[in-house]
DNA sequence: GAGAATGTAACCCATACTGTTATGATTTTT
DNA sequence: AAAAATCATAACAGTATGGGTTACATTCTC
């Protein structure tokens, strides 16, 4: 599949929204990232439920972050995206009573737990003021 | 998209044909893992094109392993498979030259380059003779 | 030469992100 | 009250990739 880019496009947008004055429309974001405004408020629905961010609407509306950026990390993000699968790569279940299947599968299943702890891990050490890059900040 | 199971899927069959004797044909083969023969040669090109295997075409053909198992370790079939990439999540490179972007991304590159440096580093310790289930070894 | 096997191309299918259009709902402004 | 701005959401097409299937060519043994 083309490679999932939310993550990467979400932090990019929530930290333009930040140095816009903290508001910025559909419209303004989706520019930003090269996309469609629908794009843009189809990410955004995780993170309006989860409280991170709150949609106006009407005249001057647009987003609003909810929070400051430093009480956001990665991983809340990663989460409020719907915690999307890390890897391209899977486990085959073809015949799950096979000992050399499952034998096979319990070791990189234990391989691929173990980097995906570890990404998350490292997501949720990191807050989004943390990415601002250093000439703005 | 569905995920790629094409690495477990060959080691489960690479262990197969070793404990069938060191023999097997697509077909046989695809019967295990519930597959069509195409599926199967179309998996082991790579590997007959590495030298881990041969093919014996005619009658009393099929698949041949051209090493031991203790020879060819995990990382060596994920190479072969034409090193497809782990992860399910990418970069956005929307706007190259935007700061806020690069940021975000060296920052998340980072971390999927070390949980990939992880992961292939842990298929090169495992050879496929580690793999072979306990009772039948 | 018959039959068994691999080699490979060509297609279709399923999935998931992405992009776009269309329509509706809500809110501010006048 | 009407108009305009903005979000909400459904619906659909595009794209890419793994997987499954069919078809046909090739090679090898008997």
């Amino acid at each position: 599949m083309t490679q999932d880019s939310r993550l990467s496009r979400m932090l990019h947008m929530l930290i333009h929204i930040d140095l816009h004055d903290g508001r910025a429309t559909s419209e303004t974001i989706a520019q930003m990232l090269g996309t469609n405004p629908v794009v843009v408020r189809r990410m955004m629905a995780g993170l309006r439920e989860q409280g991170y961010v709150e949609a106006v609407r009407g005249p001057h509306g647009g987003w609003k972050l909810a929070r400051d950026l430093a009480d956001i990390t990665v991983l809340d993000v990663h989460n409020a995206l719907g915690s999307p699968s890390l890897f391209a790569v899977g486990l085959a279940v073809d015949h799950p009573d096979c000992p050399v299947e499952r034998s096979v599968n319990a070791t990189l299943g234990e391989i691929f737990d173990d980097a995906e702890t570890r990404v998350t891990s490292r997501y949720g050490n990191i807050t989004l003021a943390d990415l601002i890059p250093d000439i703005k900040r």
